[in-house]
DNA sequence: AAACAAAAAGGGGTTTTTCCCCTTTTTTGT
DNA sequence: ACAAAAAAGGGGAAAAACCCCTTTTTGTTT
């Protein structure tokens, strides 16, 4: 009996490929190929059963990768979720492991380790590759702090706030008043626990907010 | 005939495990171990001559990595040094192979691919991961600027900047007059181009100043 | 739909820090 | 001993940080 994948995926071409590769396996068979979280949840809302194994790109438009795994941990905590991105940013890394993801694969892996991949998450129930350990680890030493969730003016006034630019200039740039701007920064420096503008900047740095 | 090499590693039970190792290829003998640069630089000057590969630590007491590598491109040009390190920080990757390394090795890496590095520094006269490729080609497209070489002072300074101190705390640690300080912050602020305290908050961080 | 609470947006004003221009004194290297 | 660099300092403008307060928007309950 050969276990079912759903591949969700924007890039059509990729995901074909991909369930071509798949589909080679004796032991698997793709079955649905969706290019945004959104047509996933649409079919699970209208009682599709759970593939044996679900492989997740994050960075799609419409629903992205971290949405659709808040959505699958609310509504679907039994899916086995690997996760698939272009890059390895350990920030999304664990958004994705915090959502409930088992395994987080980078798009440029030998298909052997697709295989292995799967093969592990059907046996243990989770992959994880050295890469996502080391983050892990990382996480656990340096971040003792909780996780707070920034709303996205927070997040623009974050990664502005990391250029040289005054509180005025960000606030031309957002088109917001120059005491909005004082109360997000106010309200920021409460909730993230620091005590000036460069807490701030090292804040967006250690949490992936700005790109450096 | 077998290709000598040396091995500078203050850990002293590494280099000879991997001075076990590498005697163990046939086509290669561990000629000397040393802790530290210093020792290595004594060495030669007393008319050692050149190994065909010299595997050098970056983290090491007396003298690093890169002080020995700044040594070895002044002094001995045609060494062929691989560098070894424990993380993967590519600022310091990037200054290694600026002062002439041929290539860069995590500590961790399987004995097959410490083999196959040597080779390959012996027949092409270099060998790069793909970690490092990535880390050349991120310096290449961001980095137009060049490099400033900062005093001690300025890199405590620097290093407290990035902390929320105001310049009068940073005065006090510092044992310097608030004044001084401030002179400090101007002269950065002029060779490193930036604005204000922020553009040195992110200098430092996309420099290597600070850890993150 | 009305009522209420909570959050967001904005206003005014004070204190502190930051930043910049300048001079004087001290230290350092040759 | 001399020049150059570092350190210390003064004065002032601008920006940042901080505090208290009002209005508007938003969401939730009954």
């Amino acid at each position: 009996m050969q276990h079912e994948i759903i591949i969700v995926d924007d890039h059509l071409l990729f995901a074909r490929s991909l369930a071509g590769l798949i589909d080679s396996y004796e032991e698997y068979t793709v079955k649905h190929t969706f290019t945004n979280g959104s047509e996933l949840v649409d079919k699970f809302s209208s009682g599709m059963k759970l593939p044996a194994i679900i492989l997740l790109d994050i960075n799609m438009p419409i629903m992205d990768g971290i949405a659709t795994m808040k959505w699958l941990k609310k509504y679907q905590p039994k899916a086995k979720v690997l996760a698939l991105s272009m890059e390895d940013n350990e920030q999304t890394v664990l958004a994705m492991l915090r959502n409930g993801a088992k395994g987080y694969l980078l798009k440029d892996i030998q298909p052997v380790l697709l295989k292995k991949a799967l093969d592990t998450v059907i046996e243990q129930g989770f992959f994880h590759t050295q890469e996502v350990t080391k983050a892990l680890m990382k996480s656990l030493n340096s971040e003792n702090e909780e996780i707070v969730e920034l709303k996205d003016v927070e997040l623009q006034f974050m990664r502005l706030a990391c250029e040289e630019k005054t509180y005025k200039e960000i606030a031309d740039i957002m088109c917001k008043s120059h005491k909005t701007i004082d109360g997000y920064r106010q309200h920021l420096f409460e909730i993230l626990e620091v005590k000036n503008r460069i807490g701030l900047v090292m804040y967006a740095i250690k949490n992936g907010i700005v790109e450096i």
